[in-house]
DNA sequence: CATAAAGTGCGAACATTGTTCACTGTTCCT
DNA sequence: AGGAACAGTGAACAATGTTCGCACTTTATG
């Protein structure tokens, strides 16, 4: 089974060369593949046990390597979770993205679909949510120009840029700020788009925050003694308060 | 310093004894007061470093006692950090209810105190804070009725006390909801106070959920980017787009 | 008061983890 | 062809959580 994922693996990479004649030598392709099978393998102990308990060892035993072996790939586990976790950063920009463009015709509507696409994905992987918004790894520390970063703007370019859409076509409302605008958010705000309101702009980070709080205590179960395993009502109901908040019709 | 320390605790806890006559023999009183030292050592480790790097043999050293000596007060690494967890959210609790208790004349005064409260304390000790809402430690599983879920009844009974109080002297509209009741909010609002529009359950519920998403992301320093250390001022923000979505003037 | 029982602590040991190092064979490039 | 880069292994080391048998001290009991 795992074998013929990995020689599944290697065929794909291989016809992959035929088109895009990238990858080359043979060891090339099975290097690549080899890290494919690791990642595959820290993947599946992640999500079945979650990122604090991923063991090197383990790995290595999984794909009938010797632990040493690994460091031919990895300079060891701090680095293998900085790509699990840069993997994990970059799925989730994609869904939040894919969700937005396929959402529907008004802004609004898309935005929503953004929203849902974030829920989705952090509820189909838990861990891997954890991984980007839990207790941070010892030991690891995300490099402030590294991909993750690039991840993280890739996504809230995307959800801020439909709210100032929703914005621009009367959908929403300028909402109210009780108190001054930060340098910041003014340099921010003009970066994005010089006419646009600057309140706009802590608005929409606000209306991050407030559904990021509510996948979170979903992930970590924190609304089950109320809602069971249905909490998906109680995350609807929220996107009305939080459209409501915004000023935008539903 | 520490010896200081622990003689302190234990002169403290005799003196405990003569006047509330609980504590007895000389032998509970320095079990107690090793106790209180072990936990003291694990707390400033986990303040340090946070709580998945936390070593039994690390407080054994930081203490001068044998690893397996740590066996005769807790069971393992695992009880320990049990006991660090409920401490921390009984803490948590305790500091919500204190915000609350003086925190002003109006109870949406109250309710917002809470919420600093909330605030302030999960800011004071980050990975505590983590220890609660973080990634959950592999092994540890909170007992469903264990104390950990008292606190958190207790803090939910607080903030939500005082919401329901706001509502009463007129200081907070119902709020709309755009779905059906769910039967779970039915039950907890009729248990709360039969009187009160049920809408205000998953409203509550959705408060919390917004300002703790606001606080855990700022605890993981999601915010820097745009307000570098200084990310009071949106949490000030935020707490104005809440109590204005919950129809509570400012 | 003597003696058993319960509690406290230690050192040695074991399994497991991440990581390094010297070594062997294989593949690649010139 | 032959040297260089790569891939992989087994042995070893430090550190971790945990268990076990042994000594010692305090408490409870006859």
């Amino acid at each position: 089974m795992r074998t013929l994922f990995a020689l599944s693996s290697v065929f794909a990479q291989w016809f992959d060369v035929r088109k895009t004649g990238s990858m080359t030598t043979r060891r090339e392709r099975l290097r690549a593949s080899t890290i494919e099978e690791i990642k595959t393998a820290a993947l599946r102990q992640i999500a079945e046990s979650g990122g604090p308990s991923l063991s090197l060892r383990g790995v290595a035993r999984e794909i009938g390597m010797s632990p040493a072996g690994l460091y031919r790939y990895y300079d060891g586990r701090d680095d293998l979770l900085t790509d699990i976790i840069t993997d994990a950063y970059n799925d989730l920009a994609d869904a939040v993205e894919e969700g937005i463009a396929s959402g529907g015709k008004t802004s609004s509507v898309r935005f929503v679909a953004g929203i849902r696409a974030y829920r989705e994905w952090a509820i189909s992987y838990p861990n891997r949510f954890l991984l980007i918004f839990g207790t941070p790894i010892p030991g690891y520390e995300a490099p402030a120009d590294g991909p993750t970063v690039e991840a993280n703007r890739r996504m809230g370019e995307a959800l801020f840029g439909v709210g100032v859409e929703a914005w621009r076509t009367g959908q929403m409302s300028v909402p109210t700020l009780n108190r001054g605008v930060t340098e910041g958010e003014r340099e921010f705000g003009a970066l994005i788009d010089p006419d646009m309101p600057v309140e706009l702009v802590p608005a929409m980070l606000g209306t991050w925050a407030h559904f990021h709080g509510v996948v979170t205590l979903e992930v970590l179960h924190q609304f089950n003694w109320m809602y069971g395993d249905d909490t998906e009502v109680f995350f609807e109901g929220e996107i009305g308060r939080l459209l409501r908040s915004l000023g935008i019709d539903v």
